[in-house]
RNA sequence: GGUCCCAUCGUCUAGUGGCCUAGGACACCACCCUCUCAAGGUGGAGACACGGGUUCAAAUCCCGUAGGGAUCACCA
């Protein structure tokens, strides 16, 4: 058997969102179910949209979803570097070898000649013709040195049928004519996209390839180099896009859409990594929880879904809930406790640690710590104006014989406080509905809380009295 | 427009000719539980785009139609 390289290789222009998110997730699920090597290899020959921060970015958002790399340009390896602007002397080179060879050649159109013809073609119904550089005469050529033209180099792609057996679209044809001479090397010298991928899968031993299906027609673009070059080509998987939940393509106008967004949002990486498995990818028909390992275990790339998925936040907020309630207090507490301080809260670690098991059902986000537990890490609790209602429907001194009945309790514990309140409701004839709706208001700030009882353990005997004389 | 890809509940999907009066999950509805909000439990509604074939038999195979997506850059 034959060894398996994989890599993933985006183009950090801007921050990594979850269509692409997922992509790696399944080149690298890939790798490792095989027990092979995950490659990162950073594609920007496009300097001008490339900043050093959406590098590390990139980085930092598949580090936090827990997907790690072998070789990579942090982490180095045999092949490095892998940014493809620190590798643009071997794409030179491969671009000489390949003039050389006959299989690309100088092109000395412009930009506008070559737009003109595009649009007069498609105006025409026809396929864009092939650059009419492709057969220059030596004399035509010279001819346009001597005018200082400047040209880019293209390759010369072969008049056949192309057919590629992609791993999840099946079998993929081309028929003669359809794959237009593309651009290898610009007209200053820089590598285009199509060069880099194929001479870095060819020189790392690349052996699949798994991206996104928009990159579908550049797979016998890329094979097509790779075999001029001498070299057998990957295997290619195209995945499907993800959409956004009006089914169009993801894109600003989804919102925010990348990684980091929904860390800082609060979501857990393993919910995330769990949801994006399932998008557009099954184990079988009932599998919806699958931990890192259990998922390197199953996954298979040939399962993956052909037709594009749409991103569902309503699922994932569900699945985050289900994580949320499934991780131990200490490990809640601690994440927890940077939306909290983010919050300008100072949460006493105790008290804090303490309160997740009141809380972690109720919460899609971690940042929801900070609305229901503000009341516990903060005494600036102003009543909104619900809670403000519900003080003001309390019957006359109730909060007052509550505050009273609390005062003297003894044990300060969570059943006791709860039989107390019942007495004093029951005093005053109030259901217990009616009767912990104002002492919620009171000591919360808000009609909605983490359990009444359980929450004023938690707040304490002061300060839950002090609240609660506060507003008589 | 040319070329390529796709097609099952609102959404993600199971399904590879008979196991399907189509299964699961989210969302939705109802009920239960209940101090608010959740969580949880039980039940319900909800799909094979359409039209032709092939076959004893089709969600599954073939062909059309109408859709959706991708691509046609000196972006990746």
């Amino acid at each position: 058997m034959t060894e398996v390289r994989t890599r993933f290789a985006p183009a950090p222009s801007g921050s990594l969102h979850v269509g692409n998110a997922r992509t790696g997730l399944f080149s690298w699920a890939h790798a490792r179910h095989h027990g092979s090597a995950f490659i990162l290899r950073i594609e920007d020959t496009d300097a001008s949209r490339v900043t050093e921060e959406a590098v590390h970015g990139v980085m930092d958002s598949l580090r936090w979803l827990g997907i790690d790399w072998d070789e990579g340009p942090d982490v180095g390896g045999p092949h490095a570097p892998y940014r493809q602007s620190q590798r643009l002397d071997l794409y030179r080179e491969t671009t000489e070898r390949l003039l050389s060879q006959g299989d690309a050649y100088p092109c000395y159109c412009t930009e506008a000649e070559l737009e003109e013809r595009r649009r007069s073609a498609m105006a025409r119904g026809e396929p864009p013709p092939n650059d009419r550089c492709r057969d220059l005469t030596a004399g035509e050529r010279a001819a346009f040195e001597a005018e200082g033209r400047p040209h880019a180099v293209r390759f010369r792609m072969p008049e056949r049928e192309w057919v590629t057996n992609d791993l999840v679209k099946g079998e993929v044809r081309w028929a003669p004519g359809h794959l237009k001479d593309f651009v290898l090397l610009r007209s200053d010298g820089t590598p285009v996209f199509l060069l880099a991928v194929a001479v870095d899968d060819l020189v790392m031993g690349v052996t699949h390839v798994i991206r996104g299906d928009d990159l579908l027609d550049s797979a016998p673009r890329n094979a097509a180099v790779i075999q001029a070059l001498g070299g057998t080509p990957p295997e290619y998987a195209h995945v499907p896009q993800v959409m956004g939940a009006d089914g169009k393509p993801l894109s600003k106008r989804h919102g925010s859409t990348s990684v980091e967004a929904f860390r800082e949002q609060g979501f857990l990486p393993e919910a995330l990594m769990n949801y994006l498995a399932l998008l557009g990818w099954s184990k079988d028909a009932e599998t919806t929880f699958l931990s890192r390992d259990e998922l390197i275990e199953a996954f298979d790339v040939s399962r993956v879904s052909k037709n594009p998925a749409r991103f569902d936040v309503d699922k994932l907020e569900w699945m985050n809930n289900h994580y949320i309630q499934r991780l131990d207090d200490d490990d809640l507490a601690a994440r927890c406790l940077h939306f909290l301080s983010v919050a300008g809260l100072s949460p006493e670690p105790g008290t804090l640690r303490a309160a997740m098991p009141i809380v972690k059902e109720r919460m899609k986000h971690l940042t929801e710590s900070v609305g229901l537990l503000r009341f516990l890490f903060s005494d600036d609790v102003e009543p909104d104006e619900r809670a403000t209602a519900e003080i003001a429907k309390a019957p006359e001194g109730y909060l007052k014989a509550v505050a009273d009945a609390l005062a003297e309790l003894e044990p300060w514990t969570t059943e006791a406080i709860h039989a107390r309140l019942d007495e004093v409701a029951g005093a005053f004839e109030l259901n217990r509905r009616k009767g912990f709706a104002p002492v919620r208001a009171a000591t919360t700030g808000s009609t909605i809380s983490p359990p009444l009882p359980e929450s004023l353990e938690l707040l304490g005997r002061d300060r839950t009295v002090d609240r609660l004389q506060g507003l008589g």
